[in-house]
DNA sequence: GTTTAAACGAGAATAATTATCTATAGATGA
DNA sequence: TCATCTATAGATAATTATTCTCGTTTAAAC
């Protein structure tokens, strides 16, 4: 049994070919919208429907199988789970890198200062990148 | 002269009775997302558009007026432009809340790992406050 | 006050997302 | 492997969110 398989049923998810390609893609290209996700799609399912598109990444994101990366003044972003970690954003050439970053202390002084009990974080950066500058 | 219309002038903004309500609305309430402003706003402008809301909106975050937060799974709420701060959300009851925190280890660290020239950032935390607990 | 440019309100248009329905494909168990 | 059952795919309609257009009104400058 193929990873990408092994990865679906993991988490619930019953196997078909259109789910499989979006792993695949995911995992070639890291971040992707749900536009992009669209085109990509197209290259092996010419008649796959845009609905189709959303009603996988939704469950995917209900069964924490994808996560999903909101984006100032862009489309939001989605990617297989992995470890946590930050994301970097290029205000030139859109590109989105993944960060880790150690938030323990973060997260120490924020629950602190709010009297929250902290469950999550999204830490976005933008910025102009290696190529750009 | 009013602070709500110094404040406005000093952004190049008109002042109009709309706008003046909306820089109230926010200061009271501290974030609002388009919805709740215009329902707000219909109080004293019962025949408001609410292409008046989004427009003014719009424009003030152009002006660097107003900020837009996105938080996971809700609609963007909007606030006045303060010193930089980070949220917190209650997973319960929505309530936004600002923190301050020092981002500057962060930057250096996130911009040493990634080879960016960072300018901005989005920190997004989310919990239960308080008074959920 | 008069003039000019900007903003307002109403509604149409567009974009984004979700829901509905029928046919089909995947999973399960004999 | 076959029959059955359930979930998914695709098509399209419906809904929601946002932007645009345009005629009218209002604010700002003189």
């Amino acid at each position: 049994m193929s990873d990408d398989i092994k990865l679906l049923k993991d988490h619930h998810l019953t196997v078909t070919p259109q789910r499989l390609e979006i792993v695949h893609l995911l995992s070639s290209y890291g971040h992707l919208n749900i536009d992009e996700l669209y085109k990509l799609l197209q290259n092996n399912f010419p008649s796959i429907s845009l609905a189709t598109v959303y009603k996988n990444i939704n469950l995917m994101l209900e069964k924490d199988f994808l996560s999903e990366v909101q984006l100032s003044n862009k489309k939001n972003v989605y990617e297989l789970i992995k470890k946590y970690h930050s994301h970097v954003v290029c205000l030139k050439c859109d590109e989105v890198l993944d960060v880790s970053i150690n938030t323990q202390e973060l997260f120490d002084e924020v629950s602190q200062k709010s009297n929250f009990q902290l469950k999550t974080s999204n830490i976005v950066f933008n910025g102009i990148c290696g190529a750009c500058q």
